[in-house]
DNA sequence: GCTTAACCTGGACGC
DNA sequence: GCGTCCAGGTTAAGC
């Protein structure tokens, strides 16, 4: 394997792809973590200060680096939040070396939308059904075939009903084809150019298109478009701010009214960083509640 | 402007 | 075994 030097950025692959911002990866036993990204089968391993990297095909070493966001200053990213916040401060530590990606914003798009009121392994199961049966195959390795996450073309062009069975999609379905639909609709290359826009021009875009609200949205601006400042508000982000800065939040359901407030409440704590904030809150919330 | 039901599915849980 | 709840939401109708 090629390895690439962190030069002093931590970068932990359990946290970072298992945190729940990526569905396509997967650990072997022999602590290897793998995921198909973009039109790569990528294989990644930490020791020490070195990222031990391999691609099928090969010549991947650019999209690893852009994917993991290798080029980042993390240390001062978590220094500026842990000066702000003690809580932050312990996560930072405990979660040493979780950083935010940056996927492809179709993908990313796209994957969440199959997310709505479902479970993180259902989501990743079902988008693999969606890439072997229509994504493009990206290699055969020991037998086992790799494919692409499905071009929008592809998911636009199925007959209406057709996902709502396959991946036990069930009514996301519809909403991805729909979805994919509107992406084609689109000038080419409209969702990647939402990284040259600010955050608010980006979020008012995306949930300009059917099916997509304002969770989604902060989804695919957080881990695909780079605005850090993004904070998704689900179940957990709502309970999380309930319990540690708006203990009158006593809504259970995630209105509009509710998603403002706690998105406030995010930003007015941790300003240009919320969604690097959120995104440690949430796994903390997320392993209590596995527990 | 805010709340709520409906939309699919399957695992967890209580009985 | 069966019923109910809930899971990384969004939409449209009703108030």
């Amino acid at each position: 394997m090629d390895s690439i030097d962190l030069k002093g950025q931590p970068l932990d692959l359990d946290l970072t792809l298992g945190c729940g911002q990526a569905f396509r990866w997967r650990k072997r036993e022999d602590g290897v973590w793998y995921g198909v990204v973009r039109d790569r089968l990528i294989e990644l391993q930490v020791e020490g200060n070195l990222v031990y990297w391999r691609t099928y095909p090969d010549g991947g070493r650019e999209l690893i680096v852009d994917y993991l966001r290798l080029t980042d200053d993390v240390n001062a990213a978590n220094r500026w939040l842990s000066e702000r916040d003690p809580h932050i401060a312990q996560l930072v530590e405990r979660f040493h070396g979780m950083r935010l990606l940056r996927q492809d914003p179709t993908e990313a798009l796209l994957s969440f939308v199959c997310s709505a009121a479902n479970s993180i392994p259902r989501i990743s199961a079902a988008i693999e059904v969606l890439a072997s049966l229509y994504g493009e195959l990206v290699c055969e390795k020991r037998g086992v075939c790799y494919y692409a996450f499905p071009k929008p073309e592809r998911l636009a062009a199925l007959e209406p009903g057709v996902l709502n069975v396959q991946g036990s999609l069930g009514f996301r379905g519809e909403n991805l084809r729909m979805v994919a639909q509107q992406i084609v609709d689109q000038s080419e290359g409209w969702l990647l150019g939402l990284r040259n826009v600010p955050y608010a021009c980006a979020h008012a875009e995306l949930v300009a298109v059917r099916g997509v609200g304002p969770k989604i949205a902060d989804c695919v601006c957080l881990f695909s478009l780079d605005k850090d400042e993004a904070v998704p508000v689900d179940t957990h982000v709502r309970q999380l701010a309930h319990r540690l800065f708006l203990p009158d939040l006593k809504a259970k359901s995630i209105t509009n009214a509710v998603y403002r407030r706690v998105v406030d409440a995010f930003r007015e704590r941790y300003g240009e960083l919320a969604g690097w904030a959120q995104q440690y809150l949430f796994y903390e919330d997320l392993l209590r509640s596995r527990a």
